[in-house]
RNA sequence: GCGACCGUGGCGGAACUGGUAGACGCGCAGGACUUAGGAUCCUGUGGGGCAACCCGUGGGGGUUCGAGUCCCUCCGGUCGCACCA
């Protein structure tokens, strides 16, 4: 073999020469028309925050961009499309905070995490980026509103919503973390009345849980989505009053009715005034009024003492026809159930604490053999007329079938979810493409009027009023009524980002269109979307809106298919220091340092090998260096196998080849990065060791080595002397024989432990393994003078003699 | 409080349906080559013991020929929900 001087592996030369050649041949960018087998490879699209690409993002959009690659060697046409999702308080807040318009930061940001994502790698169809700020696509937000609008599904409603004085504006129940701001952590959140914009998200909740059996998701984002719609079965009762009111109480414990020794209406509930009795009025009132000045954590923090007034009436408790006295508290919500509650004390913690504080009767009807207050459903009723001793389970059904016999129940399913209030007091948005007009009404802004562009504004800072600073743009503000031609004004508010984001998956192959949201052929072709990877972050908001919105869309015949994400994995979250990197903390870790100094290749791999991708792992800089040195290695291989003769494998050599393909492929599938990349770590530790570096031992490697690290693998393909791009090549096939050859170590137990192990044959008979094995000193030495009871053989594995 | 997940060398982590615990990598120790090396290569590396062996996957118990893996229980941690009737 002739000895050729190996050229240095020089990274940043390597990764420019193959990130311009791959732009200049549209490497990266598939047939959006007439691909073969597309695969549509969508990642969670970032928020191009003001500091750059981060390393958590990299980490996550190099797991993904992995398995488009990884696809895309599988003969696939892999569509991979990225994008910003750029509107939102975030850039406002920052933007404010610099005293510069985010209209102008956020194409500087944009353009900041366009390089880094071009420099790390990502196979990016770069033609159809989008940014939820532009115009052209927001135009298709603003569209997609007026669809639910027409269809009766967004409406307005005043309601107490979450307000952060510091934001000076609404917050999502979501954003609110124990009462507090989440972007404000040491601000109280407190509850203000507006007239808000909603979707009807709960008439879809139904079918939002149930499809959730039939996605190829992970259980426990599937368990999060369940637990958020939070669907309880029950009954309505209705406890009449002697002056005629009825108030309707949600149950899901219908069974303890005979229970139940009070009412509780929450303090907001409209029957309040009506059944308070004119000497309680004046503690009412009070009550109620301190109540609503609350913020919401003294509100909804679990453990603290129960607050409460009578009203001074009563109501008839459906099945004892007793008197019961009704009470109002604010541990009873409004937004959950009828805002009113039938008190059990002897079954309910929170009645219990309740009637134990104002000495209100406590009455047992579910014998448990637990103390009270005791919850269990497996007990049998007592105290409880015609139904003592019928067991709880048995009694729901009972009593309620015996109730709605006489008109006083309901069956009723009730859900934890609540309509999605999409209305933002903020400027940074999408305009609500709604003209109030004082004779028509609300009117939705017709289509050919859109988009209602965000005008450039100089005040965009919010006030406390709760108007929008939109509100002061006067010759935006007043416009002209769709309908009627007099003059109206717009709406000032701006969509939730979490509504710019419901569904850029579907504008994504479309982009270029401007005259449709998505064309119906490009849609058929590539949506649903193959694989999305994101972070469990979005377990519920992101992933449920766009579920929603995509369900909506296709009841309206503007898409085919009801699931937009029918195969979704999650990847972990990279933390530091065992905390999670946030600015606040100090601790975001940058990936353009590291990029220079080891490459991207190197650098992207070693995100992948520091621990699963869907577990996520601490970053710690350690270890790259051990990457390195195997990038290095493969370079060195390479180099000396294309200077080698062509020859066969040796037989050792071909089998871990098999073995080194099968495993890559099915944890590469798996996204099993982590291991994967040791399985082609230790595969080139053995063509090292056997001296056999050549074509055939490498070229597969190369191949397998491409998803991880594209350049690299570029570069020693042609070093090679292949001439087009590796990612034209075909992911190697293993074969199980030539992966399963050879011999195979059994293990010798004694009594279960380990006395010895003897070499056979692959398939090699009991009687075989034990006649090698009684021929083992060690082996002996523990089973000599015993007699031999019992022996069980795992083929190709173990044998265990038990004397 | 409820729900989900997790606990393995000095460190990050492997271990498919119960079947050789510690793959791979970092670090560390020794050696080779070198003017030098934080470069490269080789050897070793869970703990104890001279050895035969013994002990080892958070603690305790159980099932099994055999348990990191299954069951019970306790301890510790992470995440989500949390006055949801």
């Amino acid at each position: 073999m002739t000895r050729v001087p190996i050229p240095a592996y020089d990274p940043a030369t390597v990764e420019a020469k193959w990130q311009e050649r791959w732009a200049r041949e549209h490497t990266d960018e598939p047939d959006l028309d007439r691909p073969r087998r597309p695969f549509y490879n969508l990642m969670m699209f970032p928020y191009p925050s003001a500091e750059g690409l981060h390393v958590g993002n990299m980490f996550a959009f190099t797991g993904a961009d992995i398995h488009g690659r990884f696809k895309r060697l599988q003969g696939y046409d892999v569509f991979e499309p990225m994008g910003f999702d750029a509107f939102g308080i975030h850039s406002e807040n920052y933007a404010l905070s610099v005293g510069v318009n985010p209209a102008e930061l956020i194409p500087k940001n944009i353009a900041t995490f366009r390089r880094q994502l071009r420099r790390f790698g990502g196979m990016y169809d770069w033609r159809h980026e989008l940014s939820t700020t532009d115009p052209r696509y927001y135009k298709w937000t603003q569209w997609i509103f007026l669809q639910l609008f027409n269809a009766g599904l967004a409406f307005r409603k005043k309601a107490a919503v979450n307000w952060c004085p510091k934001d000076m504006s609404v917050v999502a129940n979501e954003q609110v973390i124990d009462g507090y701001c989440e972007r404000h952590p040491d601000t109280r959140v407190e509850q203000r009345l507006l007239e808000q914009w909603f979707f009807n998200i709960t008439r879809y909740a139904e079918r939002l849980l149930a499809n959730l059996d039939r996605l190829d998701w992970s259980e426990s984002t599937r368990t999060l989505q369940r637990n958020w719609i939070g669907r309880s079965e029950g009954a309505e009762l209705i406890f009449d009053t002697p002056a005629g009111a009825k108030i309707t109480v949600f149950t899901t414990r219908p069974d303890t009715v005979f229970g139940a020794t009070y009412l509780v209406l929450a303090p907001e509930h409209p029957l309040v005034d009506e059944l308070t009795a004119q000497e309680q009025r004046r503690e009412v009132n009070a009550y109620r009024r301190a109540v609503q000045s609350k913020d919401v954590v003294a509100r909804r923090v679990g453990d603290k003492t129960k607050t409460g007034v009578f009203l001074g009436s009563y109501a008839r408790n459906p099945a004892t026809g007793e008197a019961i006295p009704i009470w109002t508290a604010d541990y009873v919500l409004m937004e959950y159930g009828t805002g009113a509650i039938m008190a059990v004390p002897a079954h309910d913690e929170r009645d219990f604490a309740f009637a134990t504080e104002f000495r209100l009767p406590i009455r047992e009807v579910v014998r448990t053999g637990e103390p009270l207050p005791s919850v269990s459903e497996d007990g049998v009723l007592i105290n409880s007329a015609q139904f003592d001793g019928t067991g709880c389970r048995d009694a729901q059904r009972r009593i309620v079938a015996w109730l709605v016999e006489r008109g006083l129940a309901t069956p009723q399913v009730q859900y934890r979810l609540h309509d999605w209030c999409i209305s933002r007091q903020r400027y940074w948005g999408p305009p609500i493409p709604i003209i109030y007009c004082d004779r028509c009404g609300p009117v939705g802004v017709p289509e050919q009027d859109l988009p209602v562009t965000l005008p450039i504004i100089e005040d965009f800072r919010p006030d406390a009023s709760g108007v929008s600073p939109l509100a002061r743009h006067k010759e935006w503000y007043f416009t002209k009524c769709p309908r009627c031609g007099a003059q109206g004004r717009r709406e000032t508010d701006v969509f939730d980002t979490f509504l710019d984001s419901a569904w850029y998956f579907l504008r994504y192959p479309s982009t270029e269109f401007d005259d449709r949201p998505w064309d119906p052929a490009r849609t058929k072709t590539w949506l649903p979307v193959t694989t999305y990877i994101g972070g469990n972050e979005h377990a519920v908001l992101h992933l449920l809106y766009s579920r929603f919105i995509t369900m909506v869309l296709r009841d309206l015949g503007k898409v085919a298919f009801e699931e937009p994400f029918p195969k979704l994995r999650a990847h972990g979250l990279l933390i530091k220091d065992g905390a999670k990197m946030s600015k606040s903390r100090g601790n975001v870790v940058v990936p353009d340092a590291y990029i220079q100094q080891w490459g991207a290749d190197t650098f992207r791999m070693y995100l992948m090998f520091l621990g699963p991708y869907q577990e996520g792992g601490d970053f710690r800089d350690t270890s790259i260096v051990g990457v390195r040195r195997f990038l290095d290695k493969v370079w060195t291989t390479a180099h000396e196998a294309a200077g080698a003769d062509a020859g066969a494998l040796p037989d050792a050599l071909e089998r871990k080849l098999h073995q080194t393909i099968r495993k890559v492929t099915t944890d590469t599938e798996r996204l099993d990065y982590n291991t994967a990349i040791a399985a082609m770590m230790e595969y080139v530790n053995v063509v090292r060791e056997l001296g056999a570096p050549s074509r055939a031992a490498i070229e597969p490697l190369l191949i397998m080595l491409a998803p991880f690290a594209p350049h690299v693998a570029e570069e020693l393909w042609a070093t090679l002397g292949h001439e087009g791009s590796i990612f034209a090549a075909r992911w190697p096939s293993f074969q199980e024989q030539l992966a399963a050859a050879g011999d195979v170590e059994v293990v010798i137990q004694v009594n279960g432990k380990v006395r010895g192990r003897v070499t056979v044959g692959r398939g090699a008979s009991e009687q075989e393994v034990l006649a090698l094995a009684l021929r083992d000193e060690a082996v002996r030495k523990f089973v000599d003078g015993k007699p031999l009871r019992k022996t069980v053989y795992v083929q190709d594995r173990v044998l265990n003699l038990v004397v």
